[in-house]
DNA sequence: CGCGCTGTTGAAACTTGTCAAAGTTTGTGG
DNA sequence: CCACAAACTTTGACAAGTTTCAACAGCGCG
């Protein structure tokens, strides 16, 4: 059923016939000017697609490594933990993001990576995808661009922890979070968070009190308009402005 | 003198002819196992070497990329910038590391490396690099692990700063310096600082004084013995403990 | 329909930051 | 090679921001 993946046994495997040439999110994780022929083969690179549940691991710490993942559709988070229990959520994924980086460097996985909504992803296994990258130069440079961004956004998320305090931390992840609807045609003013306020506090290196509080506060500034899980935001430059208020 | 790369200007450049198969860093940077043959091959890549003086760049924000560094001899930093003059280091880079990944996204560098010592490095032509890295998987496979790895690296420095306290921090800082000056041959018990208070913290999410006022309740309690830039590890269990200590 | 998970809010405690002053080291120019 | 200035470090007292603890409200799932 399933074979040397551990996390597959847990969920439902679907051999689906995906093609990369017809998805509608192929402007986010594929290379620009594709021969017919090229998509062709990375279509049948990318052979193996997978629905998960709200909750379910995509995989875990530990498993073994041997392919990255495309999200198709849905909301993840990864983690990462320390022995005492304590953990940290190093980012929150969606449609036409890359997932598994973190396994190439040692064959495993050093993090989790959890479906926040139910999610289709496509597998892509990795030394096919050498392989073929081997062939393919725009494939090949489009891959080392999309590791190259992950260690970009990982400075922003340093500079966010480390330089910024709580009011500017959580301004910045909302306007994130817009500009990233905004990118998958989504409403860039209005949109349901998939997470809880605990997941956002540990990505953003806050107690969810913290959190609560200060969604509290941009709304009684008029910023935004929270309710539960549904944001509005009302002013962006406010939001905006609150970012680069110095000290 | 200096062709298309601007920040060449500045330096003196010293075209010799360096040999990856003599660096004794090799086992640092370079994948195992390569035939003769491709020795060579890389040993023409890798065709520039550069000295910088301390406190001079290696590269600066917006700098167009077209090559990555491998560290000869030195220490560097890496920082991003916000408008406002915050700064956020988010990197210590000793012998036989890479420097530059982050260019690769945008072909602009997105941070500053800047030397903490008089150093040597080696540049590594971007393109020739993914050319040759077509030819010798091995060579193909050890560039993706080493990005990855960059990328976990990152991960761990989330988790610091967004889950431990300054005592915390500092130790895990101690510890991982002296975990890599030991892989490079060097005490792991003794060495020197090349960076400054404000670095440090800086890089840790703290202000200067808390690192200096930690790094002497460090010293009242027997974990190292201090002396400006000069650290002694006295009880590396002791500081390995503050780090898990729970809450 | 109720129990549990999630979110909100308050008050007090704690950690870290800020401001200030003085000591120390390093580097430069005479 | 010395002297002086600049940069870096240490330490104290106080302020600010965030966490902790606690209580309660609301929503959603079974």
């Amino acid at each position: 059923m399933s074979p040397q993946n551990s996390q597959l046994k847990v969920s439902t495997l679907t051999l689906v016939k995906t093609a990369c040439s017809n998805c509608n999110l192929r402007e986010l994780c594929l290379p620009f000017g594709l021969e017919p022929n090229e998509m062709e083969r990375l279509d049948t690179l990318v052979s193996s697609r997978r629905r998960l549940k709200r909750g379910e691991y995509l995989y875990r710490v530990g498993d073994t490594f041997d392919a990255i993942f495309a999200i198709r559709s849905g909301f993840f988070k990864t983690d990462v933990l320390i022995e005492d229990g304590r953990d940290q959520v190093t980012g929150f994924q969606m449609g036409g993001e890359l997932l598994g980086l973190d396994g190439i460097s040692t064959e495993q996985h050093t993090c989790n990576a959890i479906a926040l909504e139910d999610s289709d992803i496509c597998a892509i296994p990795f030394s096919q995808m050498e392989a073929l990258s081997r062939e393919i130069h725009s494939l090949q440079h489009h891959f080392h661009k999309v590791m190259s961004r992950e260690i970009v956004r990982d400075h922003g998320v340093m500079m966010l922890l480390g330089t910024m305090r709580a009011e500017e931390r959580l301004a910045a992840f909302l306007l994130n979070l817009s500009q990233r609807f905004t990118a998958r045609g989504y409403s860039h003013a209005e949109f349901f968070l998939r997470m809880t306020r605990e997941e956002i506090g540990s990505y953003l290196g806050l107690k969810l009190e913290t959190v609560s509080r200060t969604f509290s506060r941009f709304q009684e500034d008029g910023h935004i308009a929270v309710q539960q899980k549904h944001i509005r935001i009302l002013d962006v430059n406010g939001l905006k402005a609150l970012m680069n208020r110095r000290n």
